[in-house]
DNA sequence: TATGACTACTCACTTTCTTGAGTATCATGG
DNA sequence: CCATGATACTCAAGAAAGTGAGTAGTCATA
């Protein structure tokens, strides 16, 4: 049930209607979380319902009508209960590991593709959080920003987003060109004979 | 649907139980997948009804008798299709993160407290990662492994594992650093009054 | 003038994941 | 001799997450 909170701290430092939030978590934007356009609406109206978020509604011309969110007092203090909680270990969920898992068995050509696709896919989000926390930042440095900028939040679990995409690259490379070498040599010394 | 073909990656480079698979997928040694024993034996079931595995009972003296599984033909061409068509790109999906994006409405002695244990937890896992390594390559070299040893694709997903877990670990200290230095010198310059 | 793209959202449904409880046998330690 | 813990599983129920399809108006492009 963490949509719930993911939620709640995306409308902490601006209040955002259900279709901004959806675009960020569908986009990856939102760094920290995912999630579908529906599960966000759902969700909204059950934090409204629970007195957690208020709505209210924005009449636009031109465009149909939008409620934008705001964390209400109760919602703070859920998020701070949250907080307080111990988090659950987070575990990597990512199918690209389950066909590396494979590999012994997989057709290697497919597995390079696969990587090469992750790869690029990590590249993208590298550069667009690079972009992100040249944003936030603005004309400071780094290190300034960390240190009397804000909202920190944000920027914290940019630097984590962009470290994580970093990691995939890096060990993407690797194993392509570990595979690339044993399809070039496939079989030598101790891997004689048989596999499975 | 993914479960179904981490259990398929898991027996692949040896027959298992429902019970091994649990202790795996739920220790978190399984570093590519995770899972509650339950969802292991219904997802045994499931694959067995599928013809994609095949289980062989095996009695055993002073325990309860266990039940072997392999993986079928129609097992490694499941897999083999499931290697060759797109993966969905991964996400972080962290509490943690969400706990970290809602820093600057939040305590952050509760938040340190989180990132303490997640700091933790990242070196324990760290260090199993690596124990694990060492084992899967024996006496040889990181390199002479790669190129040559078998199997490949838990070593992979191994490595990836551990770089995760570094980049947790990296980032947890940063992360708190930073908000203990904040904390000594709560406002400064361009964070008084207002914010963002 | 119709085609597609963007804003803004809703309904209904399915799959997947998680939780809690329960069964049964054997080995070990106090 | 009784408690604890490991092995080896099953059943049932519920919460969370994901999917597909649909509505409806506006705007720019072709």
């Amino acid at each position: 049930m963490t949509l719930r909170h993911a939620v709640l701290a995306a409308l902490l430092d601006e209040e955002r209607s259900g279709y901004q939030l959806a675009k960020a978590f569908d986009m990856g934007v939102a760094n920290f979380w995912y999630a579908k356009p529906q599960q966000l609406y759902a969700e909204l109206t059950r934090l409204e319902q629970g007195g957690l978020v208020s709505g209210r509604e924005v009449v636009q011309a031109g465009r149909p009508n939008k409620r934008l969110f705001t964390v209400t007092d109760t919602g703070l203090a859920e998020l701070e209960e949250f907080t307080a909680a111990a988090a659950k270990p987070s575990v990597l969920r990512d199918d690209l590991m389950v066909k590396v898992q494979a590999a012994d068995s997989v057709d290697t050509d497919h597995l390079i593709a696969r990587l090469t696709e992750r790869i690029g896919f990590a590249r993208t989000k590298a550069e667009l959080f690079e972009h992100l926390l040249r944003t936030m930042r603005g004309d400071r440095s780094e290190e300034d920003f960390l240190l009397h900028g804000r909202p920190i939040g944000p920027y914290l679990t940019c630097l984590r987003g962009l470290a994580f995409e970093r990691g995939n690259l890096d060990w993407g490379e690797r194993a392509i060109a570990v595979l690339r070498a044993r399809q070039d040599r496939p079989k030598t010394r101790d891997a004689e004979g048989d596999d499975r």
